[in-house]
DNA sequence: TCTGGGGTCCTAGGACCC
DNA sequence: TCTGGGGTCCTAGGACCC
């Protein structure tokens, strides 16, 4: 059997630990710039707010209804979720953690009696220990495991673990759940069986493997098969990421080449720092930039650049030299660019590099000086140092928005100092 | 006026090989 | 006019997830 432990509205749960004060009262956290909706207690559900709505939409509810707002503050999420993944690490033999606020576990070692109270044990010592609302489902695979969390979180009644063991359960759960809502099953897919007169899961669930098949392919097909209880999808993470992208949006367009070139070095060398961290290298550096795709008055532009490297590398100050190098290829000067990333590509683990025979590069003292580089933000605090080139100018304090960014309890001294003399 | 960020997987089609 | 068969690899785009 699988357990599937979910974060209940995980980054406003998040804000709330801090904030009791907030609890029972509407509350949102938002994407970068304030721009869109990105989570919402049940409150800022019940008045209608729509997952990704943009911001300026809900003015007048939120005004009118003093929903709480806060900008995102992923150092805060990472860290609570950090401390959530342990204690379930320590209750289980396999642990797959899926995203920021879900994981999956085997509870086998438990007699399946007594899985149900034994994770609603672990529900209560998360909320005690750490503050933060967890929903359990249990079931024999994956997809059914997911079914199952969401009616947990759904009905009190439940106090927070719902299990799908017998045939039985698992056509009545199937039954009540709506198609589009299956974990995999995505708006194209959903319109496409709606049309097909399906609705629910159960209505899929019970037609032929080759009906699955035909509609939506092998996805498709593996979804069915969960659905029937059948364990056939595979999540087990990848020790390396395959790809690893910096990109933001700006609060208002740049045009001025400098700028720009500031927030290229700086995604720049934010990547290069998760790709040492998961001991790789990349020999591809993508760039790009463009346009307000909203803006239907203006003309589009996209700027792209795929940079191949001579030599796989990490290092910030090479990979920096080489994106500014790309940006100034493609800048274009008067376009309005809107947003903008830095994408790195083909990662292969550091010990697997092949040298050029004919490199000019002294590497080993370039390491060595990212090393010192690294050592110095581990120990003081990240962007304690930076390149010259992701040094912001004057007017850059500009480009970002965060008006209701909450300190960082959890991860930074200064923050904690700021808040206790506010 | 104001619209997020970071990933993975699958498929079809083209290039290329013998 | 008529022009094989079978395979791999790579890539772009689509779809989906949180």
């Amino acid at each position: 059997m699988y357990a599937l432990a979910d974060c209940n509205n995980f980054f406003v749960s998040c804000e709330r630990v801090f904030r009791p004060d907030l609890e029972r009262r509407p509350v949102i956290v938002l994407s970068g710039n304030d721009g869109c909706v990105v989570s919402r207690s049940n409150e800022a559900k019940a008045l209608g707010i729509k997952m990704g709505v943009p911001l300026y939409q809900i003015r007048t509810i939120v005004e009118q209804a003093g929903v709480t707002c806060f900008s995102s503050n992923f150092a805060l999420y990472g860290d609570l979720s950090d401390r959530v993944m342990s204690i379930i690490r320590q209750h289980t033999s396999h642990f797959e953690q899926y995203s920021i606020d879900e994981c999956f576990f085997h509870i086998d070692h438990i007699p399946s009696d007594r899985q149900k109270a034994y994770c609603e044990q672990l529900v209560r010592d998360i909320r005690r220990g750490v503050g933060i609302p967890v929903s359990i489902g249990i079931a024999s695979s994956k997809t059914l495991a997911k079914v199952a969390s969401k009616y947990a979180k759904k009905y009190s009644g439940y106090h927070g673990v719902c299990e799908i063991r017998t045939d039985e359960q698992r056509v009545k759960a199937l039954h009540d759940f709506e198609i589009g809502d299956v974990w995999g099953i995505g708006r194209r897919a959903k319109a496409k069986l709606t049309a097909a007169g399906i609705t629910t899961a159960l209505q899929f669930a019970e037609r032929s493997d080759a009906f699955a098949r035909n509609m939506l392919h092998k996805p498709g097909l593996l979804i069915w098969q969960e659905l029937r209880g059948q364990d056939v999808i595979d999540i087990t993470d990848l020790p390396m990421k395959q790809s690893i992208t910096t990109s933001r949006t700006f609060a208002s367009a740049i045009s001025d080449r400098t700028l720009l070139e500031e927030q290229i070095a700086d995604f720049c060398a934010r990547c290069a720092r998760q790709l040492r961290m998961q001991h790789s290298v990349c020999q591809q550096l993508f760039v790009y930039a463009h346009t307000s795709a909203f803006r239907a008055d203006m003309e589009q532009h996209y700027l792209s650049e795929i940079v191949n490297l001579p030599v796989a590398t990490a290092n910030s100050q090479e990979l920096i030299t080489y994106a500014l190098a790309a940006l100034r290829r493609a800048y274009r000067a008067g376009v309005q660019y809107k947003k903008a990333g830095v994408v790195l590509m083909k990662i292969i683990p550091e010990n697997a590099v092949v040298p050029d025979l004919f490199d000019t590069k002294d590497r080993t003292k370039d390491n060595r000086l990212q090393r010192v580089l690294d050592h110095i933000d581990d120990r003081h605090g990240k962007r304690t140092i930076l390149f010259g080139s992701q040094l912001p100018s004057s007017d850059s304090a500009v480009v970002y928005k965060n008006d209701h960014k909450s300190p960082l309890y959890t991860t930074d001294i200064r923050d904690v100092i700021t808040v206790k003399a506010g």
